[in-house]
RNA sequence: GUGGUUUUAGCUCAGUUGGUUAGAGCACCUGAUUGUGGUUCAGGGGGUCGUGGGUUCGAGCCCCAUAUUCCACCCCA
C-alpha cells in the first residue's frame, strides 16, 4: 500500500501539548471571570440545520458557511428534481427542471441540509427558543467552542477557531452593557494585553445615515462610512459617490468638510464622550432623527453607569459597524493596542429580533464574544504568558532507577507523592545503558525540576538522590522531605 | 470571491546561466564516559526536492495544472 502524506486541512492546526495548556490558561481566565458575573455554561452542536444558520449573517456569511454534504444518496433528490417529479421547483433560480441549468448555491439545497456553526449566538438563539418554557430570563448564558468559517487563512484568520461568548437574553436593561464592558475590562487586566474598548451603537449609525439622506441603502452606506480612519475623506467621497450614493439632496453636506468632522474632528474638537454625544446629538435634533438621538441617549446611560478604571479603556468610535447584521442597539469592539495584529480580538452587542427569527419576539439580547485565537496570537508575540503555562508537562518529581528492583522501590514513594497532590511520575522503561543520562535527557525535555534517582545504596538506606535540575544540587532525602522540598506548604 | 507569495532532511533554511553522488545549522543516534543532563570532541543515520503532467541528451532550477503556506483586498474573531 502506497503511504500517503500526512497533512492538515487547510485553515486549521494541531494544538500539541504547549499549546494546549497555554490555550487552557487563556480559557480559564475567561471562565472564571464569565462564572464570577453569573453565567451559566452551555454548549451546542458543532452542526446545525442550514435553516438555522442562513440568512443570518448577511451574504457575505452564507458563502462562508461550511456545508455538510447528506448522508447516503446525497444525489438522490437532485436526479429527483431532474426528473421533475414532487419537488416545488417556484422558488429555485432554474425552474427548468433541469440540472444543468441549476447554478452551485442552487444545486447545494438538494445535496446539503447541515452546516457547521459559523458563531456561537446564532445557535445559543435557537436554543433559547426551543427551550423558551424552562428558561428563567433574564438568562445569562456562556459558552466556548469552536466555530468554522470557509474563509482564506491569513494573519489572525483560521477556518477553524474558538470563541468565548456571554450573552444576556431576556432584559433591556444597560446595565447588561456595563456588566459586559467590565468583564472585557476583568479579562484583558488579568491576561496582560493591552486593549482598548471601540464602543458604538447601532442608532447612532442610522442617525448618521438619516442625517445624509443615506438610509435608505443603510448598511452599505455605513460599511463606506465606517473606512474613514482607513481611506480618508477623500477615500470615502469617492467610493460614496461610485455606489451613487451622492444625489442633490446630500451633495452639500457630504461635499462640506462636516463630514470630516464626525471622524477626524470630532473627538480632537470635543475631548470627552460626554460632549462628543452632546455634539452629535445636536445634529440628530437639527434633522429630527428620533433614532440618532435614542442611540445617543443609550450610549450616554452606559457610559454614566461605567466605573472610571473600566472607562478608561473606552472609546466612542462612533462609524463602527460591526458586520454581523442582527445587531440593533450596543456595538462593542476590542482591538489589541500592542503587537502586529490589527483586526480586532473580540466583539458584541445587542440584538432585539434574533430570537424573532424562530418565531420568539421580543426578547432583547447582548452579549459579547472573546476570539481565543487571536488572543493566544497575541500574548504569544507580546510574551505574555507566565512561566508556570509555559511548560508542557506538569510534572514536578521524575524517579530515576537502574534496573527492576530499583523501579520497583520509587513506587510506593510515586504513589505518596501523587496522594500529597504532586504531579510525578517514574520512567517506564529500565534502560540498561546509561540509565540516568537517558531519564535524565527525558525530564530536561520535558521540563521536569527534579529527579530522584533511586540506586542500590539508596535503596538500602530508605532514600532518594534528588536532584534540583535547574541548580545541578543534590541531597538524599527520604519521601517526606522530598513532599516538603516541593510543596513547602504541605 | 480577487491579487501576490511559499513549499528542498524531524525543524529552520542554502542550492550559481538547466550539467557528476542535492548541502549547512539545530535535533536525533553511537562513542570518548557501565551512577548524572543542558558544555566539548569524534563518528553516523536520515531527502521520489509538495503532487501530477510537460519541455530537454539531462530538471530542485524552465512550462502547465493542482494542493498547501503566508500576506493584502473583501469580510471578520
Amino acid at each position: 500500500m502506497a503511504t500517503q502524506k500526512p497533512a492538515l486541512a487547510k485553515g486549521t492546526r494541531d494544538f500539541g501539548p504547549k499549546e494546549v495548556q497555554k490555550r487552557k490558561y487563556i480559557l480559564n481566565s475567561i471562565e472564571s471571570v464569565f462564572k464570577k458575573f453569573g453565567f451559566m455554561p452551555l454548549e451546542t452542536p458543532a452542526m446545525e440545520n442550514l435553516a438555522t444558520l442562513e440568512g443570518k449573517y448577511g451574504d457575505e456569511g452564507d458563502k462562508l458557511l461550511f456545508r455538510i454534504l447528506n448522508s447516503g444518496d446525497y444525489l438522490k433528490d437532485l436526479k429527483e428534481f431532474q426528473n421533475n417529479t414532487s419537488i416545488d421547483t417556484t422558488n429555485l433560480p432554474s425552474s427548468t427542471g433541469n440540472v444543468s441549468d441549476l447554478d452551485s448555491k442552487a444545486a447545494s439545497k438538494f445535496i446539503s441540509e447541515k452546516g457547521l456553526r459559523y458563531d456561537l449566538t446564532v445557535p445559543f438563539a435557537r436554543y433559547v427558543v426551543m427551550n423558551r418554557n424552562d428558561i428563567t430570563f433574564p438568562f445569562k448564558r456562556y459558552q466556548m467552542q469552536p466555530v468554522w468559517r470557509a474563509d482564506r487563512p491569513q494573519k489572525g484568520r483560521y477556518r477553524e477557531f474558538w470563541q468565548c461568548d456571554a450573552d444576556v437574553v431576556g432584559s433591556d436593561s444597560l446595565i447588561n452593557e456595563v456588566e459586559l464592558i467590565q468583564i472585557y475590562y476583568e479579562v484583558f487586566t488579568t491576561l496582560g494585553i493591552d486593549f482598548k474598548i471601540r464602543v458604538n451603537n447601532r442608532k447612532i449609525l442610522e442617525g448618521i445615515a438619516e442625517y445624509f439622506n443615506c438610509n435608505h441603502r443603510f448598511s452599505e452606506f455605513i460599511i463606506i462610512i465606517d473606512k474613514l480612519d482607513k481611506i480618508g475623506y477623500e477615500g470615502v467621497f469617492k467610493e460614496l459617490n461610485d455606489a451613487g450614493f451622492i444625489n442633490d439632496s446630500n451633495r452639500a453636506i457630504l461635499d462640506s468638510p462636516e463630514l470630516g468632522l464626525f471622524k477626524e474632528g470630532i473627538q480632537q474638537i470635543y475631548p470627552t464622550f460626554e460632549s462628543q454625544l452632546k455634539r452629535l446629538n445636536s445634529l440628530f435634533e437639527d434633522r429630527n432623527s428620533e433614532i440618532g438621538s435614542h442611540g445617543v441617549s443609550e450610549l450616554e446611560k452606559v457610559l454614566k453607569l461605567l466605573d472610571k478604571s473600566c472607562k478608561q479603556f473606552v472609546e466612542l468610535d462612533i462609524f463602527l459597524a460591526r458586520g454581523l447584521s442582527y445587531y440593533t442597539g450596543s456595538i462593542l469592539e476590542i482591538v489589541a493596542t500592542k503587537g502586529t495584529l490589527k483586526s480586532s480580538i473580540g466583539g458584541g452587542g445587542r440584538y432585539d429580533n434574533l430570537t424573532g427569527i424562530f418565531g420568539l419576539p421580543n426578547v432583547s439580547g447582548v452579549g459579547i464574544s472573546f476570539g481565543l485565537d487571536r488572543i493566544y496570537d497575541v500574548m504569544e508575540e507580546l510574551n505574555l504568558f507566565p512561566n508556570t503555562v509555559n511548560r508542557a508537562s506538569s510534572t514536578q518529581v521524575l524517579f530515576c532507577h537502574f534496573d527492576e528492583a530499583t523501579q520497583e522501590y520509587c513506587l510506593p514513594a510515586l504513589k505518596v507523592l501523587r496522594d500529597a497532590g504532586i504531579a510525578a511520575e517514574v520512567y517506564p522503561d529500565v534502560i540498561r545503558k546509561k540509565p540516568i543520562a537517558k531519564q535524565l535527557d527525558y525530564a530536561n525535555a520535558l521540563n521536569i525540576p527534579y529527579a530522584a534517582i533511586a540506586g542500590e545504596t539508596e535503596m538500602q538506606q530508605h532514600v532518594f538522590n534528588v536532584k534540583n535540575l535547574q541548580t545541578g544540587e543534590q541531597t538524599l532525602i527520604g519521601t517526606e522531605e522530598l513532599i516538603r522540598l516541593i510543596n513547602p506548604f504541605i
